[in-house]
DNA sequence: TGTACATCAGTGAACGCGCGTTCACTGATGTAC
DNA sequence: TGTACATCAGTGAACGCGCGTTCACTGATGTAC
């Protein structure tokens, strides 16, 4: 039963979003093709029709999630809380895919990993720009230990069974880059006045 | 062909020693039970005399793998180093299983992740025991904080295509985890004196 | 605008392959006498 | 100490299941007249 065109770009969409958020959830090896085609309310036939190969939907899935990812808005202090809360940490699925999906890429193919490649670049410089600082380079330091930091402390807190363990983990990580944000201030200050 | 307790013993070191091996440079999912086997020299029936079931044998290679683990001997900034360094992201099979296999274990059952969980409070206290300072829970939480970075620089660096990406992340992540330690020594230099 | 027909998005049965697991068998080990 | 035999670690063929992928088919779409 052959669907109109638009339908048809729709419901590439919707395998895209679909797929992206059983990714986030279980992983990739894990969810099947009809996993994905079901969630998006069709039949696993059909998906060769939107996909050359599973390989090809992962990285189409990246990229999807990727982009609609929109972090370090103009409340950078809120979102890093928001980030690196339990709350996000047991809602992968609707959370950030680099956190969930990172540790998985070294197993999968160029196609995934290029995607990943572009999606990074982009959530660090948009990081980068959202930071206090004159010096751009300076900044983009910044943004790169401190997005190591969130996303190690997430995939530790994940990685862990027990849940007092996986609290800290989240709580002391803000705490520490809460400290050593401050103490840098204060650090550049001194430098700043000459000290 | 019965072996010696001894030989079996020690048949079945060499099995998790290859398995936490192929583990880290692989993955749980594309390394399969006879891939373990043959590496340890036998053949894949002999497997279920050592282990209960593949599930049984990742738990096992995840603790054999972290009690092997020394991290942050003596010279705590040559191993923090030599941890962000090209060398060790490009051989995951040598390196420290965190990284490798964090950020699998969320697919993994409650055995690997209880197993993962020790290793990394045993992780964090060697670490915390190595910073300096008087103050024991602000080491642990910059023991967390900076572990947290360590680990998600390398496993972001692996998980990229991109070469001058990849070594940006950890170069930076380095700087910025010397930056911040000095600025840190710098704040709380300023709060002893009073200023 | 209405009709006839070619196209092709989606269906679901089927294929083939690989993997975890089982099992009857082998022959060296180690114990009982 | 030497011999007979029960044990059991390791072998490799076989099983069964699930998954990625293919394909003949269906019937709505959209075009040609």
């Amino acid at each position: 039963m052959k669907v109109s065109r638009e339908q048809m770009a729709q419901n590439r969409q919707l395998i895209l979003d679909e797929a992206s958020r059983l990714f986030r959830e279980r992983g990739f090896d894990t969810v099947t093709v009809a996993d994905v085609m079901k969630a998006a309310g069709q039949t696993h036939g059909g998906f060769y029709g939107h996909f050359k190969s599973k390989d090809d939907l992962i990285a189409a899935a990246i990229a999807h999630s990727l982009s609609v990812e929109a972090p370090a808005g103009t409340d950078l202090q809120g979102w890093m809380d928001a980030y690196l809360s339990p709350l996000h940490r047991d809602h992968p699925a609707q959370g950030c895919p680099v956190a969930s999906l990172a540790g998985l890429l070294r197993q999968q193919g160029p196609q995934a990993r290029a995607a990943m490649s572009c999606g990074l670049e982009d959530q660090i410089e948009r990081f980068a720009r959202a930071l206090p600082g004159d010096d751009a380079a300076e900044r983009r330091r910044a943004a790169i230990g401190q997005w190591s930091a969130m996303v190690g402390a997430v995939i530790l807190s994940r990685a862990v069974d027990d849940t007092a363990l996986a609290d800290e983990l989240l709580r002391q990580t803000r705490a520490w880059l809460g400290a050593v944000g401050s103490a840098a201030d204060e650090g550049d200050h001194q430098k700043a006045i000459g000290a």
